[in-house]
DNA sequence: CAAACAAATAAGTCTATGCTTATCTGTTGG
DNA sequence: CCAACAGATAAGCATAGACTTATTTGTTTG
């Protein structure tokens, strides 16, 4: 319900990149840091910013930790933009065709 | 193209909330203020953020100011969340009900 | 033209954020 | 069991952000 703070989690370039390194796979945050010009620490600390905003899931393996993204996390954001919907004259036909491909 | 500045903007509640304003009709600056409990400035200075990330326009009128959702605005960040489209199972529905209705 | 008005800008303050290094907690394999 | 490893937490710093009051710019109208 707090769009601020998964928009403000979603501000970040450097947490953006790590979500849509988590589209292609469970990752843990070694594997999350791999070609990131940031420390350790910093990426375990976007990573509390991502789950703080419900984006992100975390499952303890062993002494690794797997982090995947949260199918639900998008969603408020997703219905805060619908209320724009009638802004959206020349996207909506993009956008109905991906409805259509996953309809197959 | 710059998603940052774009969720950077709508991070702040009161300028969501100015946005929400725009979605009933054009105002202005002094309209805009009207139930808010901030300073002229204040409004003023979210008003520069959101036109700087592209989601308003605005239009000198006289010694007032026309300010406008700018629909081509929040494209950007809707393509990003599309392609999450593969991790909304429980939301595509609603979005499709949504797109159904504008047909009309 | 002067007073009033709409909005922007300036300047200062306070808090939040992103980063670092150093340290701590927990887990595993030799 | 202990050395190495995965990750989180602590503490400190520098910058960015949101807000304020005061002032400035531009426009209108009596």
């Amino acid at each position: 319900m707090d769009e601020s703070e998964i928009f403000r989690a979603l501000a970040d370039p450097t947490r953006r990149a790590v979500l849509e390194r988590l589209l292609t796979g469970e990752r843990n945050a070694t594997e999350l840091r791999e070609g990131m010009s940031v420390s350790q620490p910093a990426i375990s600390q976007h990573i509390a910013v991502l789950r703080g905003a419900g984006l992100i899931t975390e499952q303890r393996v062993g002494r690794h930790v797997r982090y995947a993204v949260n199918p639900e996390g998008l969603q408020p954001i997703v219905d805060w933009l619908t209320r724009y919907r009638a802004f959206w004259p020349a996207r909506i036909e993009r956008l109905k065709t991906h409805l259509k491909d996953m309809d197959q």
